[in-house]
DNA sequence: TTGAAAGCGCTAACAA
DNA sequence: TTGTTAGCGCTTTCAA
């Protein structure tokens, strides 16, 4: 079987154009490297040798001497939710200008998931970390966070208010959001109403303006009708988290809420196909928000309220810090390490304009 | 400034962790990679010796001592699309487990944006390729197109049925999803039907599909219902496109067209906003298809009508065949190059039962 | 302007 | 069971 191996065209190094160009593989690494300096003559015949050869330079190899690997990795929960796929877009699209790349891992918003992506990244040698599902604060005991976090590699999170923290963070003001959605839905009327975050992890900030709007409006804080938890048979990531969780919460006739707040748009989906399926109507049966807009939200019937978040701004800051630390690692970013972005509540007809009893 | 290279921690090597050990670098390589035999004694100091530094193997050595990345590439045209998030999300569930990461590119349908990733991709020598958004067949001039390509390294296409292409591929059956799509509206009684592919390369077969049931049925191909270009002015990839085109194919009353197929969810998201915002009503002044199912399909008012691909299927099986080309070079998946999954027309609404004129 | 050669951190063949 | 050592393909210092 000569055959196969003769097939299998052969990966050129620098080596062989170097002597297919006649000069040392030094002359070929700074005619294709750009640096250094060298004759015309030379520069010439390097690269009519590369293109014969279609010498793709080993990247590897190169990462190896330069110590740089031209990729950042980005943690997200989900990819396939809205918020998430349009971070990665603008993320991506500045990267790539830069010659960056981008490696994605998606984490359901599961600790030990992360962590073990973390391993892979750092091994990978990435130059730079985005991440937009960070350990939930019950997981990351300080101890175990200073093992699988590296400080070394620049870092940026992205909606995770965590406290000591030591990478910079750009996030939307959760709690003011979850506070004003609840506002608005008390002041429609609302006394009972659920919220579902399942499992994802900057629930705790948004129930917490949850908590204070009820509070401040002299409402009960009803652990019953909080949604947190996931559930074994319902895969996480996915409308039936929502559907799920929507079913549980209405429930009990007398006890059910008279309005859900969705914490992502996944949720609120699910939430609008439980309604549907339980024969109910919004916004008299049961009124909607949902937190992150999307394009479809002003079409359906009713228009869905939801609290926007400005995505564009949020991925547009997070890289360019990120790209920051990188290119010139001596920066601290200490002044502004935090970065918190105001929502924006967008009132559609999905909580209706009054609530009678 | 002493204290500055001091903070940076100093990434520890194979070498300080024989060191701190007592034992080579060969058997802490035993040791940490798992392959040789050690003995009790020396596996001890070593993983011992590795938790002290925090020692973190270097993926890049390895990479280059053992000619695997385990990186693939996916070059998708646009990641906010549902269709493309999914695929991504499947394919990485499935390669995480095997220790693959996911370099993601976007191609938003640009010949010169696939063949400059493509370039980045061999150069950080990816273990494999997985390519959702091809190279149209317009702009693939044959020469071109092998060197471009590099045949040497696994590739699997998704969704491209281009003849003369060495990789093997798996997609859906284009050209008789579109076929079923328009000739169910034929049947409703529609006769001037726009169809909205703007940029997308898969847009060849399913307009090939519309044509020849519009043929059939004795109905012209009026080219100036066909929407495929681009246009500076609207970002690709972004509900703006379906917008722009469908506004124009609607602009003139008399002969615009009494049913829209929109040929991706982008492009459908766009068809209901502009539709909505003309203030026309579906399906009564236009009867709406959309491409690719989607969460809230059946939840809009009315429900669309939808040509329902089989992502989970496509995914599964793409990543498959891709992992056992990675696996074993030496399968020749030449009998069933060509996986062609049949689509499902979903009808809801969006058609109206019937139309008269 | 050029080339020789060291070395990045690891693996693995070989010898002990 | 272990250690020595030769590379992997490139960049870059040092001399010429």
């Amino acid at each position: 079987m000569p055959r196969k191996s003769e097939q299998k065209s052969k990966e050129y190094t620098i080596k062989d154009v170097a002597e297919l160009a006649g000069v040392s593989t030094a002359t070929v690494g700074r005619v294709l490297g750009g640096y250094g300096s060298a004759s015309h003559e030379a520069t010439q015949a390097v690269r009519e040798a590369a293109n014969k050869l279609h010498y793709i330079p080993n990247g590897i190899a190169q990462s190896m001497k330069k110590k740089t690997t031209k990729s950042v990795g980005l943690i997200v929960a989900n990819i396939c939710n809205p918020y998430f796929s349009s971070i990665a877009r603008i993320v991506e699209s500045v990267l790539v200008k830069k010659g960056y790349n981008i490696i994605i891992c998606n984490t359901d918003e599961d600790g030990d998931r992360e962590i073990s992506y973390l391993k892979m990244l750092y091994e990978k040698r990435i130059d730079g970390l985005m991440i937009a599902s960070a350990l939930k604060e019950s997981e990351r005991k300080d101890s175990q966070f200073n093992m699988t976090y590296k400080e070394s590699i620049p870092t940026i999170i992205i909606d995770r208010e965590i406290s000591n923290l030591k990478f910079p963070t750009v996030a939307s003001d959760n709690f003011r959001g979850a506070y004003e959605a609840t506002s608005h839905l008390i002041k429609l009327g609302h006394k009972r109403i659920g919220i579902i975050g399942s499992t994802i992890s900057t629930f705790f900030r948004r129930v917490e303006g949850y908590r204070q709007a009820m509070l401040d409006h002299s409402l009960p804080f009803d652990t019953n009708l909080v949604f947190n938890k996931s559930y074994k048979n319902v895969k996480p990531g996915d409308v039936s988290e929502g559907i799920y969780a929507t079913k549980n919460l209405l429930k009990y006739r007398e006890y059910r809420p008279t309005a859900i707040f969705a914490l992502n748009n996944l949720l609120t989906t699910g939430v609008l196909i439980a309604v549907n399926d339980l024969g109910l109507k919004i916004p008299d049966d049961v009124a909607v928000i949902g937190w992150d807009d999307f394009d479809l939200a002003s079409l359906l019937n009713p228009p869905i309220t939801v609290v926007k978040q400005s995505t564009y701004n949020i991925a547009t800051i997070a890289i360019s810090r990120l790209l920051q630390q990188i290119e010139n690692p001596n920066t601290i970013l200490n002044e502004e390490k935090k970065v918190i972005l105001s929502t924006e509540l967008v009132i559609r007809g999905s909580c209706g304009s009054n609530v009678t009893y």
